[in-house]
RNA sequence: GCUCCGGUAGUGUAGUCCGGCCAAUCAUGUCGGCCUUUCGAGCCGAUGACUCGGGUUCGAAUCCCGGCCGGAGCACCA
């Protein structure tokens, strides 16, 4: 611990730069937990639970855990568990222990036993609605009332019981003064079959219960989760009291808007179910393989995420920033090719013969070892129309190539050098082989495709290629049969 | 309605705890210049913010009070 090495040094200014604020209260290790309920697969505001968990367990050392929070049968999807581990794989976030609650029901029941026995927890057989209103109004029950043997008498029933007959509630104030936190409910009935373990238990802990036990059984040393929880860390403490446990570090963060795009897994699953969305990676949604899909890299969610860091205030992110930060990265990565999406056939008029021949252009302009893409120019090209509606009646430069001008309907060679393009104020456009396209698609981020033609060198890009077609932006390689389709990035 | 919590440039973020070194950081965006056979990148420059009103103080983004605006929760979901 005397001299610090110079990486640790520049990662603690960078940290700070990044303003991601340490841990407060932090004795040597910590144990963090990523608890995602497996209902779908992650989506850009996990990634921000994810990275945050990732980055402090590197920062501090200790242990990692994943916990899927299956307790409620109706809320899982039997798919999401192994989603949920790709999502985080691509992440780059590891865990080193992962616990599944539906197998841990039966611990579940064992401590609330306990806490009947310990007189902080009753069966309470009131309808709901009645319990809300003498809640409301700060008033037990009757039931608060019942004595400990009662109590266990009618939670040994409780499996016998059916769907909303009986629950078993924490006692916490009854005069507190958010009437949320009054006595809330620990355990109840479900009468459905769990998607994992089936039909074996019908009593099921509640969130708040299960999460308490495991995050105390597991050490888990800070909670780190959004601030639509305040209110049920206030109700977990109770229970934290009543088994005279140790309360971990909570650290609520704000909420996280996503411009233009709806976050929520329930109404991704609506969308996909009405055919709204093509699946869980259609373009207009905010998971994580749907931002992958179009070539969205976890380094550039990982820096936003530890920028936006751990604020209880709200935050809206654009998409712009997003681009911003992805285009850092992949602009390094990106090879060059050309396509136009609009294609127009055309004939260049008065091509003198010595400016046939191939055209050579680097793949990267700042990497020329990565070598050459191959053109051949015959004088028969396509453009994009959008290009020569723009440049009627004025010069433009084909890329490397020669000069020509739009007139008249007709495509007529112009002159050949740099210079004179730049002094007829030549707009120069990318431009692809008449002898040599290639079809493409292009997924659009509202998920409509432009059909287009690229120069043939695309043909030696393999599936999760990002490249960035010149003049229209970055795109992801997504297959190449039976067509190259790539799913454009942004600018 | 009740309980709780926020509000720094277009967006994100540092600074707020322990008032002065903040005429306020960094990122992204936007605009301009240079460079470059595109766009982008790079380099240089510009842009733009302490929600408002009082108070305390020699001094307030920072402390106090009030207003305004915004958010979360008020489930037998997580």
């Amino acid at each position: 611990m005397k001299n610090k090495g110079i990486h640790e040094i520049v990662k603690e200014r960078k940290t700070e730069e990044k303003g991601l604020v340490d841990l407060p209260h932090v004795e040597g290790e910590v144990v963090l937990r990523f608890a995602p309920n497996p209902s779908g697969p992650l989506h850009i505001g996990h990634a921000r639970a994810a990275f945050l968990n990732h980055e402090y367990f590197k920062r501090y050392g200790g242990k990692l855990i994943l916990r899927l929070e299956d307790t409620d049968p109706r809320r899982v999807d039997p798919k999401a568990y192994q989603m949920i581990e790709e999502d985080l794989t691509w992440l780059g976030v590891k865990w080193d222990e992962k616990i599944i609650q539906s197998n841990r029901i039966n611990l579940y029941h064992q401590y609330a036993e306990k806490l009947i026995e310990l007189g902080q927890a009753y069966m309470c057989t009131c309808p709901g609605d009645e319990f809300k209103r003498l809640k409301d109004q700060s008033q037990a029950c009757t039931c608060r009332d019942l004595s400990i043997n009662d109590n266990l008498k009618l939670w040994k029933e409780m499996p016998f019981m059916s769907e909303g007959e009986a629950v078993l509630r924490v006692k916490t104030d009854i005069n507190h003064k958010n009437p949320a936190i009054r006595d809330w409910v620990a355990m109840r009935i479900v009468d459905f079959e769990h998607p994992r373990i089936g039909t074996q238990y019908n009593v099921y802990p509640m969130m708040n219960f299960a999460v308490t036990v495991d995050d105390h059984l597991q050490g888990i040393t800070h909670v780190l989760r959004g601030k639509d929880h305040l209110a049920n860390s206030e109700k977990q403490k109770y229970l934290y009291h009543h088994f005279g446990w140790t309360v971990p570090e909570f650290i609520h963060y704000g909420r996280l808007k996503m411009e233009d795009v709806a976050l929520s897994t329930s109404q991704a699953r609506k969308g996909i179910n009405d055919g709204v969305y093509t699946g869980w990676d259609d373009p207009h949604l905010g998971t994580l393989r749907a931002v992958s899909k179009r070539g969205i890299r976890k380094e550039a969610l990982e820096e936003l995420m530890l920028e936006i860091g751990v604020k209880i205030a709200d935050t809206t992110i654009t998409w712009k920033k997003i681009y911003g930060l992805n285009r850092n990265v992949l602009e390094e990565e990106a090879n060059r090719y050309f396509a136009v999406f609009h294609p127009r056939k055309v004939v260049i008029k008065y091509l003198p013969g010595s400016f046939k021949g191939v055209i050579k252009r680097l793949k990267h302009p700042d990497f020329p070892d990565r070598g050459y893409r191959m053109l051949p120019f015959d004088g028969i090209v396509y453009l994009d129309q959008i290009d020569l509606n723009n440049n009627e009646n004025k010069v433009l430069r084909l890329m490397d190539s020669v000069n020509i001008i739009f007139k008249d309907g007709g495509i007529t060679f112009h002159s050949s050098s740099l210079e004179d393009a730049r002094k007829f104020n030549a707009q120069i456009v990318q431009w692809v082989p008449a002898t040599s396209s290639i079809d493409v698609e292009l997924v659009m981020p509202d998920n409509s495709i432009l059909k287009g033609l690229a120069e043939s060198s695309i043909e030696e890009l393999k599936p999760n290629d990002v490249v960035q077609l010149e003049r229209v932006g970055f795109a992801r390689l997504d297959e190449i049969q039976p067509k190259r389709k790539f799913y454009f990035a942004h600018k």
